[in-house]
Parts: structure tokens; sequence; C-alpha cells
RNA sequence: GGCGCUGUAGCCAAGUGGCUCAAGGCGAAGGUCUGCAAAACCUUUAUUCGUCGGUUCGAAUCCGACCGGCGCCUCCA
């Protein structure tokens, strides 16, 4: 049985979808604006490995992610860099598109964009217009917020104490601080589209309000977000759906964790900000996956080189494993022995640690005692029969690779790539057998350090000697921390 | 001020009433294997869970107080 922390009720309850086998989850994605930072990362891969596990349990997960792409921030680019917005939009949705791929985050089934759905807004906001829910005041459009009684939910926050506070900023147009924008009047060189209240554009709650109804209906099964987000983003989004359909808005509401650089936020003023294309630059996308997985989706986690370069070792017995698995399978044997080894037992243990909240540090677990556990029967046996190596993958595929994705078993055969480097590093290898039969040392280490150099690592083994290839760099990202 | 998260070994991090008087990863120490390595395996590495009280047959886990870190309350994931 599964279970979720959802944040609208602050417990965590037995996951029922409205209507299974069928799962369907909205997650709030980019404004691209920029290149997305490493703590957006976290946010796509948590909600990736999410979409990942509900699969594995076997629903039909119908997952959407917008693309915000009209918005202050984008005008405020595209005026400093002085092009069309539209094009900032573009370039920034590409770069987000190859940075996704590249950390291995499964393909939503739609990316709506805010600028295809203007029709979609534009009836929203004449749904909560004739509701009685907003006001246009000479262009703008107003959620009035006082009209929805239910107003605050979703962050626990009451709207007199909201207004007690200081940080509001006040706006003379508006009937009370805290209403919202849902249509934006233009400014002059500024985009826009054609609408009931003139031209303008569209606030920024307003079109996951309208893409996640087109895409999944007035009411759907999951939404999940960064916990910033929980005040006033999605708090604003049920205030606008549920005023239009009347109806509830979102089963299940996911919030992740902030990711902080020693122990602060991140941001461009501190100079410690990342962008999820740096770090992969220097970190595989498995290791930062890995790490993520490490700590729990809502919690904080604090991101430094010790911590991806301990992911990265970690990883490394993963893949390594795997690919004695491939090896093996190639090997075929069909005799031999077949160790004993309660498959079982790690498949419902991964399950019961995911079902609970999505406990991915817990599922790691299970998979590295399963790697221990795997290594230990490999080291006891001789001559183990392929069924053995069959079930160790099925096992890994569906877990490591299937669910976390921090494992490639197509990548996991390094023998077979380029057949003229694997021929030479083979010619390599027998001189520097020959060497070792006749004691020369010297020469045999020589050939094992200078291939390390240049990273190929030599494994000897009773069944012969295997290479595999390393990295070979050794660089910091963050500024070392202060003691 | 309001709401929320958080304090567990050298570092990261699960566990939230008895099977766990504490998983897993990294690091460290010793060992097996090896010509030496590497990989892998084995052993060791928290009598203790921020502090002090309380509840209970029993608490890291519940309650109270105190100390500390962080976030949101401003179109930041």
């Amino acid at each position: 049985m599964l279970s979720i922390y959802n944040t609208l009720t602050r417990t965590k309850e037995e996951f029922k979808p409205i209507n299974p086998p069928n799962v369907k989850m909205y997650v709030c994605g980019p404004t691209v604006y920029d290149y997305f930072h490493i703590g957006n990362a976290r946010s796509f891969i948590m909600a990736d490995i999410i979409r990942r596990y509900l699969e594995f349990k076997g629903y039909e997960v119908k997952y959407i992610m917008n693309l915000t792409d009209v918005d202050d921030r984008i005008i405020k680019k595209s005026i400093s860099e002085k092009r069309d917005a539209k094009l900032v939009a573009d370039d920034y949705s590409k770069a987000f598109f190859e940075d996704i791929q590249k950390l291995k985050i499964k393909p939503a089934d739609v990316y709506p964009k805010a600028t295809n759905h203007i029709e979609e807004i534009i009836d929203i906001i004449k749904k909560l217009e004739e509701k009685g829910f907003a006001y246009n005041i000479d262009g703008n459009v107003f959620y009035n917020v006082n009209k929805f009684p239910e107003y605050g939910k979703l962050s626990g926050k009451k709207i007199d104490e909201l207004e007690s506070g200081a940080r509001i900023e006040i706006n003379e147009e508006k009937k009370d601080p805290l209403d919202f924008a849902l249509w934006k009047k233009a400014k002059v060189g500024e985009p826009y589209w054609e609408s009931p209240w003139g031209k303008g554009r569209p606030g920024w709650h307003i079109e996951c309000s309208a893409m996640s109804c087109k895409h999944l209906g007035e009411t759907f099964d999951i939404h999940a977000g960064g916990n910033d987000l929980i005040f006033p983003h999605h708090e604003n989004e049920i205030a606008q759906s549920e005023a239009a359909t009347g109806k509830k808005f979102v089963n299940y509401w996911v919030h992740f964790g902030f990711l902080n650089i020693n122990n602060e936020k991140m941001s461009k003023s501190l100079g410690n900000f990342f962008t999820a294309r740096d770090i992969l630059k220097i970190y595989s996308a498995e290791a930062v996956r890995l790490a993520f997985a490490q700590t729990h989706y809502a919690g904080p986690l604090n991101f430094s080189d010790e911590l991806l370069a301990s992911a990265e070792k970690g990883l490394e017995k993963l893949k390594n494993l795997a690919e004695k698995i491939e090896e093996e399978i190639k090997i075929n044997r069909v005799d031999g022995i077949i160790p004993q080894l309660e498959f079982e037992k790690y498949k419902t243990n991964f399950e019961a640690a995911m079902d609970e909240d999505f406990n991915s540090p817990q599922a790691c677990a299970v998979i590295f005692d399963f790697i221990r556990d795997v290594n230990r029967a490999i080291a006891e046996n001789e001559n183990i029969n392929i069924k053995f190596y069959l079930s160790v993958k099925e096992f890994l595929r569906k877990t490591a690779e299937g669910v976390l994705g921090i494992l490639d078993f197509s990548k996991a055969s390094t023998q077979n790539d380029g057949a003229l480097e694997n021929d030479l590093i083979e010619l390599l290898i027998k001189l520097r057998h020959d060497a070792k039969l006749e004691k020369n040392y010297a020469l045999s280490d020589r050939i094992r350090n200078e291939l390390k150099n240049i990273g190929i690592e030599l494994q000897d083994s009773k069944s012969g000697t295997t290479y595999k290839k390393i990295k070979i760099k050794n660089v910091n990202i963050l500024p070392p921390g202060e003691e």
C-alpha cells in the first residue's frame, strides 16, 4: 500500500487514484528565462522518481510538466539581451530539454506552454469574472481572494494574518493587497495577446490552472513542485481552479525540499549558484540522481562536492556489478550452480520502502544490501549458472535502472564499444600477460599504470584480465566551505 | 509575529513506541585474494540519537521546556 504525505492535509495518506490504474500527475516546470539550476534539478529528478515508481507499481501515469514561456523575468531578459522574448524562451526551452535528457529524466507526456494556451486561460478568467471571483481594473484582471473562503487552506495561512504582515506590496488598484493578477495589461514593447480586457498577457498562476485542466481534467491525482511554490503559487491555483469548476482541484499535493549550498539558499547574489548543466560537466547524471535519492525528497539537502563524490564512489559498486553481469551473460554458462538468494525479499523490501512516502534512501539501502549479497555469492562460488545473473539483472533493471535511474545496462558493457580501441587494449593486456609470465613486473606494472593514466583500469582475476574506463578528473566546483 | 522543515557516527543519511540498544553510502583501520595492485568479500568504526525533565513495563521514536540550523509569508524548485 502506497502512502503519500499530502501537504493539503499535513498527513500521510493512503494513495487512492481517482480512476485506477490511471494516475494523473502535474509537475510545475521551469520558467524558461535561463538554464535551470541544480535545485530545480532536484525537483525534476524526485518528481521523475515518483513517476517511475508509480509506473513500477503498475499505474498508467499521465505526466504533465508545463513550461512558463511568458513572464516578467523572460521579458526582463529579452530587454537586457535586446531580442524578442519568444527567442529567449525558445532558446532556454531547448536547453531545458537537453538538460533533462542528460539527467535521465523520462519525458513527460505533454510539455504544455503557456503561450499555446491563451484561449483556455482567457476562458477560465471569463468564468471567474462571471462567477464574481475576478474584477477588471483598466485592463488588469485580479482575483479577489476574499470571495474564496477556503483561501489559505494549502499553506495554512489566514487572510487576515497575511494582511497584517508588513511584507505585502500595496497596489492601489487592487481591492485587497492579497489579490493577484489573472491578466496583466501589456505595457509598451511587451508581448501581448488580444483578450476581452484588451491587450495583455496571463498572470503566472492562471496558466497552471488552465493547462492542468485541459490535459488532466478538473480534478486530478497528484500535483508536485518545490516547497516555495506552496504559497502563493499553488494556493492561488487552488483558488482559481476550484472557484471556476466548483470541484476539488487536486487530491495529493507533493512538495520537494530545498537544496542548499553550505546550508544557505542558493542564489546568484550569494555567488553560490550552479546550473545543472555545469554540474553535469563534472559529475555523472547517475551520481546526481543517487545523491538526491539518498535523501528523502521532502527534507532539505545540503549540496557539496563531497556529497557528489561520495555518490560517484557508491555508484562504482553498482556499475562494477552491472558490468560483471553483462560479461557473465555473454559467457552464457548453462551448467554450474545457482546460488540461493531471496530475490523476492529484496523486491518486497524495496517496495515497502518506496511505499512509505517514496522513501528512496531506504530503497537505496535495499539495493546496496542486494549488491553486497550478490557479490558475496559470486565470491563464494565458481561456475555460476547464467540463470542467477539473469535474476540479478532483472532485479536491478526494475529498481536501480527503472525506478531510480541510477544505472544504464545498455552502457554496462564496455568491452565491445569501438572495435579498434578494444583490440588495442586487448593487445596490451596480452603483452602485459607475457611480461608477467617472465616476471618482468616493471614492464607489466608500467603497462597497467600508463593505461590508467589515460583512463583505462586493468583488473586481474582468476579468469583473466578485464578493463574498464574510469574518470581521470577530480575537480571541485564549489568553493571550499568555511571552517 | 504566523506557517513549515530540521538537529542521529569523521562526513552524508534512513529509522518516529518493543523484530532496529540504530539501515545504507562515503571515509578510516585490520584481514582474505594478488608478484604487487585494482575489484570483490570479511571484521572493526554511535552503550547512543541537540540539552534537561516527564509519560511508559519499555522512547532516538510520545509530552513539556530550553538551545541551534533552514525555508516560506515578495511571480525563487
